[in-house]
DNA sequence: CGTCTTTGACCTGCGC
DNA sequence: GCGCAGGTCAAAGACG
């Protein structure tokens, strides 16, 4: 049953429903990317006018009306455009959220103020009368004051959060430019160029744990990264042996050296020919089977969601759809089109089980920059990819690196031993975050789509911590906390401070946010409180929020490192990790705990 | 007209 | 060697 292709899923191109359900889920942050709150995807800009996209698929954005303004810029490629949308929508977040605020809290002042006027005009008001509009008065003061100070707070929270977005990008920008030198260095094998001096990973002591760390991204020798080595952004110029994932074309193997270059990063076609020819190119066999692994590393993401793809931050596009053994749902290939030669591609398919669960699998690693609320899934995927491999690669040891695996696996998320599976018998090693079971102490298994009763399906966002890119799914806090431990663990490469940075971020904020709000003192309690749950109770809110407090938590530890919290992450990102992954791990870990 | 989705055909790997 | 299944290609059609 080749055929097995579904006749219809959209039929065409129907519409992609870019909802813009104002009520997001709460639960879902993403903390690296300061962009969480422009979290427009790129599908969603096509929803608008762009090209036919918008029957790409029922993704539900939550950050739709940003996605408004951004879709002027939209933009082809940008990188740069993210980054400024970044910054932008996320201001603009909290500039909604001052609204909000004002909307909900004046509208009772003014009307006590009127009252008060009332009340002098009218002598014949009773004592008892005149002493309740002075209470209320007082109160409308002290509210009008607390109004005041979380409006401070709020610009103060806001330039905080415009720094760390800064940051942030900055430091995306170095992961990039470190991800695409690494890969040249790296490919000394194929390349006729002389290697530099210590070229070789496998070779290079100070880089042989790097290695182990930085699998993803780089995948060092081979993974997509290693084959694209740095046509991220003039991938068409470099001479670059027909920077394999080139275009179409080169994929397609209609260029010269197709054979070598589109089959690199071919998952089915072009392992064989990696291998094979390919590998004859000059790299040993354990080099050869390493970077096939790396190219074949996996990461499944299982969460509920109703939507049919789950909006990470990336555009993809699809190129196939199948039938697959065993599930009446079929498999839908997507293909990353942030970039033309982009080697990441995912799998999108419902568990044959339970339907209600969508299982995204990632394949490879980007070879260009990413918009921030892409980082956190491309992050962790590169990052679960890169553990994964390090430990279980087969070349190394086979048996003991999967133990290892699995060891890391419980080790990152002690709290649930579901929640991340690692399995190397599969054709390829694979790991699988599984966020439909909520860790003990959580809820339960959230749906993805049910975080928001009222809300439609929604797409979650993921907040993986990866620095940054957040996938997308609208998980329960616990598990974000859970994902960001094993992003953060597992990464230990240059993304992986950040992952783990964000993981720290993201545990804090949800265990700080609320729980202040909540606590509002006095008489005013009340109305405060139901001010702030009236405010609260809109995500945006929540989001900018958290990502607030993210920043300044991140801050914090910044300072106690004596660094900035940018300087910190570029600092890690720039020197050997080790030391730094763990003291992040450790700094999420006192963040959850302090939750 | 350009871009994206659909979907039948094709390629490749693997088990028997 | 054969059949099956997974994965990808690419022509055709749809959509804005």
């Amino acid at each position: 049953m080749d055929k097995g292709h579904l006749g219809g899923g959209g039929g065409g191109g129907g519409g992609l429903l870019a909802l813009d359900a104002s009520p997001r889920p709460l639960g879902f942050l993403n903390l690296l990317s300061p962009p969480p709150f422009h979290r427009s995807t790129m599908e969603a800009d096509d929803s608008g006018g762009g090209g036919g996209r918008a029957r790409r698929s029922v993704e539900v954005d939550f950050f739709s009306d940003e996605k408004k303004n951004m879709k002027k810029s939209r933009v082809s490629g940008g990188a740069a455009a993210e980054a400024d949308d970044a910054k932008g929508p996320a201001a603009a977040g909290l500039a909604i959220k001052k609204e909000d605020l004002t909307i909900n809290l004046l509208p009772a002042g003014n009307n006590a103020r009127s009252d008060r006027s009332m009340v002098v005009d009218d002598d014949a008001a009773s004592r008892s009368d005149h002493e309740e509009k002075s209470r209320s008065s007082n109160e409308l003061a002290a509210m009008q004051a607390e109004l005041g100070r979380m409006n401070e707070e709020n610009q103060r929270l806001r330039g905080m959060l415009t720094q760390v977005t800064t940051s942030y990008q900055a430091l995306q920008m170095h992961l990039v430019a470190l991800m695409q030198q690494r890969p040249q260095m790296m490919q000394p094998p194929t390349q006729p160029e002389p290697p530099p001096p210590h070229q070789d990973g496998k070779a290079e002591g100070a880089v042989v744990p790097r290695q182990f760390l930085d699998l993803g991204p780089s995948s060092g020798a081979g993974g997509e990264a290693a084959e694209e080595p740095s046509n991220s952004s003039t991938e068409a110029g470099s001479p670059r042996r027909s920077s394999s994932t080139g275009n179409k074309d080169q994929e397609r193997g209609d260029s010269p050296d197709a054979p070598s270059t589109a089959a690199a990063w071919l998952p089915g076609r072009a392992m064989a020919p990696q291998m094979g020819a390919a590998g004859t190119a000059g790299k040993s066999h354990d080099q050869q089977a390493q970077d096939a692994n790396m190219r074949k590393a996996r990461v499944s993401v299982r969460a509920r969601s109703e939507a049919p793809i789950i909006a990470d931050g990336c555009q993809w596009r699809k190129y196939g759809q199948k039938m697959a053994k065993g599930n009446p749902c079929p498999r839908a290939y997507y293909r990353c089109t942030m970039a033309t030669g982009c080697p990441v591609r995912k799998q999108v398919q419902r568990c044959a089980e339970d339907r209600s669960i969508l299982i995204t699998t990632y394949e490879g690693t980007h070879n260009h920059p990413l918009p921030p609320a892409a980082m956190a899934m491309a992050s962790t995927t590169s990052a679960a990819a890169s553990m994964l491999l390090s430990g279980s690669m087969p070349s190394a040891d086979g048996a003991a690196g999967l133990m290892s695996s699995n060891f890391l696996a419980r080790t990152v998320l002690p709290c649930s031993s579901s929640m991340a599976t690692i399995s190397a018998s599969a054709p390829f090693p694979t790991v699988t975050l599984d966020l439909t079971h909520a860790p003990p102490g959580a809820p339960n298994a959230v749906p993805l789509n049910a975080a928001r009763p009222g809300a439609p399906a929604p797409q979650f966002q993921v907040p993986l911590p990866g620095g940054g890119m957040a996938p997308a799914f609208a998980v329960p806090p616990q598990v974000l906390y859970n994902q960001s431990k094993f992003s953060g663990l597992q990464m230990s490469s240059d993304s992986a401070e950040a992952a783990t940075a964000a993981a720290a971020a993201a545990a804090a904020q949800f265990a700080q946010p609320r729980p202040p709000i909540g606590q509002l003192p006095g008489p005013l309690s009340d109305t405060v409180s139901a001010a702030a749950a009236a405010i609260t109770a809109d995500p945006n809110f929540t989001v900018a929020l958290a990502a607030a407090i993210t920043s300044i938590i991140g801050g914090q530890h910044a300072a106690a490192a004596g660094n900035s919290n940018a300087n910190n992450t570029n600092t890690n990102t720039t020197s050997n990790t080790n030391n730094t992954s763990s003291n992040n791990t450790t700094s999420n870990n006192t963040n959850s705990e302090t939750q």
